[in-house]
DNA sequence: GTGTCTCTAGACAGA
C-alpha cells in the first residue's frame, strides 16, 4: 500500500512526513484531538508532533502513512486547526477537481469512477459541452468578432476532431450545429459585458477573503487578458490535479482602486445552477493556481447558456472542507484491500464509501451498475456494512441475473486486479516526476532533462502540436526514450509539472521532437524542460471495465458468463454445408490446399463452431499462416472478422501476410505503433488521405471492410459500440490475462483463441494475485473443454533431435516434423572443417561437440569452470557465462554462420546487458540478444541460452542448441 | 527470492 521506503521523506515546501504513531487525545470539556508522531527524516529519527483539532481529527490517518503538512511548525509542533494548516493524506496521489467535487454528493461514485474509467460513456449534452468549450476558448484567446466565432463553430463541428464521438452517439453534424447556435447570442453578450465594455455594466460583488473590510463594496470585474486555456496543473502539495478552462488576468475596479489578479474561469454549458459542486471545482482551481502564481483567492463560474458569470471566493473554511474530502477519497482509494488480522494474512477487498439513498443522484449516475455489483458481490457478506433499507430490493433486482458463481468470479478478479495494481504503484505513477530530480531519473533511463525548446511550434493537426527540444548541454542520452513512447513534459522549475502530454515523434543525437496536446510556445524561452516517460496506470482501467461488462444484464454478457464462468459446453453444428455458401466452395478449397492436416482440421472446427474454438499452436507449427488462412476462408464465406492480439507486433505479423492476398482490412490503433507497411490501412492514414469530414463518410469507412484488426486493449474504439462481428480471433491468447482477453469477445458472435499454454503465461507481478490464479489465461481456462480444442502438431522449425527434446519435456510426443528436409536439417557452417583443425588439442574436444551440426542440442555444465552468479541491484547476472556465450558466438561466426542467424536469450535482463556489452566488440554486430519473453515465436539457426543461475544450492546450466528453419522464417 | 512484459489519452463534458 504505502511505499515502504523512507527515501522520499523530506522537509521544506514540498515536505513529506511518515506518520509513526497516532494517538487520540480526549481532554475534559475539550473536543477530541489526534496527535501524530511524524518524521521527515529518512532514518525516522527527529520526530515532530502534529496536532489535529477542530474537525481535522477525523482524518483517517494511520501509522505508516505518508502525509504532507501545510502551515506553521514551531519548535517541532504542527498545529492543524480551524484557523491554519492543512494535512494532505497520500499527497502523491493526485486527485482531479471533478473527482473531489463529485464526491460531495456521493463519495462512492467518485471512488468507483477512478476504477471504472470508461463507464462514463458520454451523451449528446457532454459532447455539445466539449465543443462549446473549445469554441469559447479559441474565441477569447484570439479575440474573435461574432462573425468569426460563427465561422469557427462551423469549422469545428464540420471538422474531423469530433467525428468519432458523433459516430459513437449516432449524432448528425447538423443537429450539433443547431444546438451550438443557440448558445452564441449569450456568448456575445458575455463578451460585451466583461471584455469589451466592463466599466458600466454588470456590477458584480467580489469580496476577496484576504480583505477584512466589512460591508458590501460594489465592484466591477474586467477581463484584461486570456493567459492560457486548458492549463494543466499538478499539485503534489495539495494532492490535486486539474485542467483549468480559462486562466484570465482580471482587473477589479472598486472604490479603493484597481486590483490586478490572475484567476481561473470555469465554463459550464448546462443548467445555470451555481451549485456547490460547481463552486467547489472553482475553489479547487484556486488552490491549484498556488503552484504557479500568487493566491487568486477567487475565480469565476461562467454559464454559457445565459452568459451569466458568478464570482466564487474560496474561504479558508471551503478550502479546508474540500481538502478533508480529498483526504477521505484518497483514503478509500489507497485502502481498497486489507489484510485480515486473523488467519493467514490474506488480502481481502475493503468496503467502498457507503451507499447513499438519493434517488435523484442515483437516477443519472453512470456508476450505478458497478455500485450495485460491488455491494452485492463484495459488501453483502461484510458484517460491518449495512445498506439503506430502501435500496436493498433495488440492488436485489438489478443483480438478480447473476448467479453466485458469477459474483464469486467478479470479486476474485476484482481482488486480483487490485493487488496487481498496487504492486505496480510504487514503480509506476507520475510521482517520480516530482519526487526524483531529472538528472537522477535520466540515469535510470526514464527521463531526459535540462532541455530547451527550439524551432517553431507547428500545429500538425487539430490539437496536436509539434515541439522540438534540445539538451542545454551535451547530447540526448541514448535509449532513454523511444519513438512512439508517451511522454509528460514538465518544467524543471517548481510548479511547472505536467505542462503537457504527448508522444515522441523523432529522436536524433541532438534533438527530440514530440507531438503534444498543448502549445507551449507562450512559456518564456528560457524555460528548461524535462521529458518523462509516461508510465501511468491507465492499463488497469481496461480489465476492470471488461470485468464489469461481463456482469451486465445483456445477451452477449450472459452468453460469455455461461461459457467462461460456468463452463457450458461449446456447441458445434454438424455439417459444413450449412455454413459454407456454395459460391465460396472453390475459393475455400484452394486456400485449404496449402495447409497441412491439423491446420485443415482447425479451419473445419472453426467453421462448425457456434461458440468458440481453441487452436493450440505448438512451436513452429505455422500459427501465423493458419490464422491468415482462417481469415481468408472466413471472409470468403462472407463473415466479418475481428482480428486481435495482445501486441501490435503480433497483429501486424498476420496483417503483413494477409496483405499479400486480396483480403481487405481496417487497422485500428495509433499509426506510430503500427508496422510501416501496414500504416496505409490504419484509420488515421485513411482519414487523412481521403480527407474524411462527415459522420457518413466515417461510417462508410468503418463498414467498408469485413476484417478489422486491433490490439486487444484497443477495444474502446467507437466502432465496437455499433458493430457486431461474426468471428473474433485472438492470437497470443495464452499470454493474455482473462479480463483483458474478454474485451474483444463482447463484440462478436463466436471466438477463436490461438495460443499454447505450455509457452509463457500472462505476466503477473503481485505474488498474492499469482497465487490466487491470476496467471491463468482464458485459453487455459477453456482448454478443459477438449471438444473445442484443435492442436497444430506439424512443425517446421526444429530438426528431429531438437524436436524430441520438446516432445519429451513438454508435448508428450505430439510434435512431428513437417518434412524430411525439416527433420534432417542442420546448421550451415561452411568453415567448420578449417576451424576444427585449431581444436586438435584434446582439452578442446568439448568445443568440437558444441560446433558439430549433427549434435544439434548441447548442454554445457559450467559448474566446474567455475561460473558463479552475481547478484546486483539491477538483478542477477553471470559474467563468466556471458564471456563464454560471447566466445561461442565468435566461434560460430568463424565457422561461417551469419551473425543475424544467431540468437542469444536469457531469462534475466541484467545478463542480456552484460552480453550486449560484450557483443559491441564484434565487427558486424547483428547478433540478436533478447529475453525469452521477447523471442517467443521467432526463429534463428542457432540459439544460445544463458541460464545464469549458478549458486551453491543449484547447478547452473547453459544450453546451446542449433536449429534450422525452412518455413515461416522471418530472417 | 532477488524476474519476465504489454497496452494505454484522459480530465471534463451534463444530470
Amino acid at each position: 500500500m504505502a511505499d515502504p521506503s523512507n527515501a522520499a521523506l523530506r522537509s521544506g515546501l514540498n515536505n513529506r512526513y511518515r506518520v509513526l504513531e497516532v494517538r487520540v487525545v480526549r481532554g475534559e470539556g475539550r473536543d477530541p484531538e489526534k496527535h501524530l508522531a511524524v518524521s521527515s527524516d529518512p532514518s525516522l529519527g527527529d520526530t515532530e508532533l502534529c496536532v489535529l483539532q477542530n474537525g481535522w481529527e477525523s482524518v483517517p490517518v494511520v501509522p505508516g502513512d505518508i502525509v504532507h503538512l501545510e502551515g506553521d511548525c514551531s519548535s517541532g509542533t504542527w498545529v492543524i486547526n480551524e484557523q491554519s494548516g492543512y494535512l494532505i493524506l497520500y499527497p502523491d496521489l493526485l486527485l482531479s477537481g471533478t473527482t473531489i467535487s463529485s464526491s460531495i454528493r456521493c463519495m462512492r461514485k467518485a471512488v468507483l469512477s477512478e476504477r471504472f474509467r470508461g463507464s462514463e460513456c458520454g451523451s449528446r449534452q457532454t459532447l455539445v459541452g466539449t465543443i462549446l468549450h473549445e469554441i469559447f476558448q479559441q474565441s477569447v484567446t484570439n479575440n474573435l468578432s461574432p462573425e468569426k466565432v460563427e465561422e469557427l463553430a462551423k469549422k469545428i463541428v464540420y471538422g474531423q476532431k469530433y467525428l468519432k464521438e458523433m459516430y459513437h452517439l449516432k449524432l448528425k453534424q447538423t443537429e450539433i450545429m443547431q444546438e451550438i447556435e443557440e448558445y452564441l447570442p449569450s456568448f456575445f453578450k458575455w463578451t460585451e459585458d466583461f471584455v469589451r465594455n466592463p466599466a458600466n455594466q454588470n456590477k458584480m460583488q467580489l469580496k476577496l477573503p484576504s480583505e477584512n473590510k466589512t460591508g458590501d463594496c460594489s465592484s466591477t470585474v474586467e477581463i484584461v487578458d486570456i493567459l492560457d486555456i486548458e492549463e494543466n496543473i499538478w499539485s503534489p502539495r495539495f494532492g490535486l490535479k486539474g485542467k483549468i478552462d480559462v486562466t484570465a488576468r482580471v482587473k477589479i475596479h472598486r472604490q479603493g482602486g484597481i486590483q490586478s489578479r490572475i484567476m481561473p474561469l470555469e465554463l459550464k454549458s448546462g443548467k445555470e445552477s451555481n451549485s456547490v459542486e460547481h463552486r467547489s471545482q472553482v475553489i479547487l482551481y484556486t488552490l491549484l493556481n498556488l503552484e504557479r502564481r500568487v493566491d487568486p483567492e477567487a475565480g469565476f463560474l461562467l454559464y454559457l447558456k445565459t452568459g451569466t458569470m458568478y464570482p466564487v471566493t474560496g474561504t479558508r473554511m471551503d478550502r479546508r472542507e474540500l481538502i478533508k474530502l480529498r483526504n477521505q477519497v484518497a483514503f478509500y482509494l489507497m485502502h481498497s484491500t486489507y489484510k485480515s488480522a486473523v488467519g493467514r494474512q490474506q488480502s481481502q477487498l475493503a468496503a467502498l464509501p457507503p451507499l447513499i439513498d438519493d434517488s435523484q443522484a442515483c437516477k443519472y449516475c453512470s456508476q450505478i451498475h458497478n455500485c450495485f455489483l460491488y455491494s452485492r458481490a463484495v459488501e453483502e457478506r461484510m458484517a460491518s456494512v449495512s445498506f439503506p433499507p430502501a435500496l436493498i430490493p433495488i440492488i436485489e433486482k438489478e443483480t438478480q441475473h447473476l448467479k453466485p458463481s458469477h459474483l464469486e468470479y467478479f470479486s476474485l478478479w476484482y481482488l486480483m486486479l487490485t493487488l496487481e495494481m498496487q504492486s505496480g504503484d510504487s514503480k509506476k505513477g507520475y510521482k517520480n516526476i516530482w519526487m526524483i530530480p531529472s538528472l537522477e531519473r535520466e540515469k535510470a533511463g526514464d527521463c531526459v532533462g535540462n532541455m530547451i525548446r527550439v524551432d517553431q511550434v507547428q500545429e500538425v493537426s487539430e490539437g496536436q502540436y509539434l515541439h522540438s527540444f534540445q539538451p542545454k548541454n551535451g547530447a540526448v542520452p541514448g535509449a532513454n526514450l523511444l519513438v512512439g513512447d508517451r511522454v509528460v513534459v514538465s518544467g524543471e522549475e517548481n510548479g511547472l509539472l505536467g505542462l503537457a502530454t504527448g508522444y515522441v515523434r523523432e529522436i536524433s543525437a541532438t534533438k527530440i521532437s514530440c507531438l503534444l496536446g498543448r502549445n507551449l510556445s507562450k512559456l518564456p524561452e528560457s524555460t528548461t524542460f524535462r521529458l518523462d516517460h509516461e508510465e501511468g496506470d491507465c492499463s488497469i482501467g481496461v480489465p476492470f471495465e471488461n470485468l464489469s461488462k461481463l456482469m451486465k444484464d445483456s445477451p452477449v454478457s450472459e452468453k460469455l458468463r455461461n461459457l467462461i464462468i460456468d463452463f457450458h459446453k461449446p456447441r458445434f453444428i454438424q455439417h459444413l454445408s450449412s455454413v459454407l455458401p456454395p459460391e465460396a466452395k472453390e475459393a475455400v478449397a484452394s486456400i485449404l490446399k496449402g495447409l497441412n492436416k491439423p491446420q485443415k482440421q482447425a479451419m473445419k472446427q472453426v467453421l462448425l463452431s457456434r461458440d468458440y474454438t481453441l487452436i493450440v499452436g505448438m512451436p513452429g507449427t505455422g500459427k501465423t499462416t493458419t490464422i491468415c488462412a482462417l481469415v481468408r476462408i472466413l471472409s470468403a464465406c462472407g463473415f466479418s472478422v475481428l482480428l486481435t492480439s495482445f501486441t501490435h507486433t503480433a497483429v501486424d505479423n498476420i496483417l503483413l501476410k494477409l496483405a499479400k492476398f486480396k483480403v481487405g482490412f481496417l487497422r485500428l490503433g495509433r499509426a506510430q505503433k503500427v508496422h510501416p507497411d501496414i500504416r496505409k490501412f490504419t484509420e488515421e492514414e485513411i482519414c487523412r488521405s481521403k480527407s474524411i469530414k462527415s459522420v457518413t463518410d466515417l461510417e462508410e469507412l468503418y463498414n467498408s471492410q469485413p476484417v478489422v484488426a486491433t490490439a486487444c486493449m484497443g477495444i474502446n474504439h467507437p466502432i465496437f459500440v455499433q458493430k457486431q462481428f461474426d468471428f473474433c480471433i485472438v492470437d497470443e491468447a495464452s499470454q493474455i490475462s482473462q479480463p483483458i482477453c474478454l474485451g474483444p469477445l463482447f463484440c462478436s458472435k463466436r471466438f477463436v483463441l490461438v495460443g499454447d499454454h505450455q509457452q509463457l503465461p500472462p505476466l503477473v507481478q503481485n505474488s498474492e494475485a499469482r497465487d490466487l490464479g491470476m496467471s491463468e489465461s482464458l485459453f487455459k481456462r477453456l482448454e478443459q473443454n477438449q471438444n473445442a480444442v484443435v492442436q497444430l502438431t506439424v512443425q517446421y522449425r526444429m530438426n528431429s533431435k531438437i524436436m524430441s527434446l520438446s516432445n519429451k519435456l513438454v508435448y508428450e510426443g505430439k510434435l512431428e516434423c513437417g518434412s524430411e528436409k525439416v527433420s534432417n536439417a542442420t546448421a550451415n557452417l561452411p568453415n567448420l572443417k578449417m576451424l576444427k583443425l585449431e581444436f586438435a588439442d584434446a582439452s578442446k574436444t568439448w568445443l568440437k561437440e558444441v560446433l558439430e551440426p549433427d549434435k544439434p542440442v548441447c548442454f554445457l555444465n559450467t559448474e566446474k569452470v567455475p561460473a558463479p552468479e552475481h547478484t546486483e541491484k539491477g538483478g542477477v547476472c553471470n559474467v563468466t557465462e556471458a564471456k563464454l556465450v560471447f566466445f561461442l558466438t565468435t566461434l560460430f561466426i568463424k565457422a561461417g554462420c551469419r551473425p543475424s542467424d544467431i540468437g542469444i536469450i536469457s531469462p534475466y535482463r541484467h545478463q542480456l546487458k552484460v552480453i550486449t556489452d560484450l557483443m559491441a566488440r564484434l565487427k558486424e554486430n547483428r547478433v540478436e540478444v533478447n529475453t525469452i519473453d521477447k523471442y517467443q515465436g521467432r526463429d534463428k539457426s542457432i540459439i544460445i541460452v544463458s541460464f545464469v543461475r549458478n549458486s551453491n544450492d543449484e547447478n547452473g546450466l547453459m544450453k546451446v542448441s542449433t536449429n534450422v528453419t525452412f518455413y515461416d522464417g522471418e530472417d
